[in-house]
DNA sequence: TTGACATGCAAGTATTTGCTTGCCTATAAA
DNA sequence: TTTATAGGCAAGCAAATACTTGCATGTCAA
């Protein structure tokens, strides 16, 4: 876990966009591109070009934050709480609460 | 603890710059900004000029992880890490490892 | 094979970020 | 009062971001 690791995982999650798409994919693993666009209106939220997730997934993808499985023509995403985790163990660890329970 | 205020908290600690003045706040409060100037070099690193660590003190300021006390005209910076347990209890403690101890 | 679908790639743009430079204000010390 | 010190304000600039548009590639179905 480098700085730079650090700095790719944090600046990951300052997006909303992006950790709304983490919730999703925490709800539900292995979601295509399509998917995840469709996600947001069924949210409520504005819709978004497949660019403009794409984009936000490639973002998670380098962090470390989003593994990737392809099947077939279509890429599927799912959560990878490593980092997060190592991200913890590294550095934010020191500064959080202890969590009740 | 609105979606504004994690994006001010994790853009913050996205900086290495940024993480290195938490972590010098934590080691020593109510430091003074040339104080964090002198520290950067103290610990083998390139010089930042005044106003650089003013601005990486306001970001850390506007997203609430530095609270600020004037004592006549210095500026004493010291930690603050309630908004950091407040994300943690809003957001980030879902994806959380519970911590060891 | 043809056409529809899921995604990639690349260029263009407006905004933000990180940093610098130059000048100004306010407090403290000589 | 003069001078040095601690810091603020604002403009400028290169690089990065977030997003869009247009076109290309690869996979599946008819």
């Amino acid at each position: 876990m480098t700085s730079d690791d650090l700095d790719a995982i944090f600046k990951a999650l300052a997006d909303p966009t992006r950790r709304r798409i983490v919730d999703r994919l925490a709800a539900r693993p292995r979601q295509s591109l399509f998917e995840l666009c469709a996600g947001a209106v069924a949210e409520g939220q504005p819709a978004m070009s497949r660019q403009a997730v794409s984009q936000h997934l490639d973002v998670l993808e380098r962090a470390g934050l989003v593994r990737v499985e392809w099947s077939g023509r279509t890429k599927l995403h799912a959560l990878e709480l490593g980092p997060l985790k190592a991200a913890q163990a590294a550095w934010l660890g020191r500064y959080l609460a202890e969590e009740a329970g």
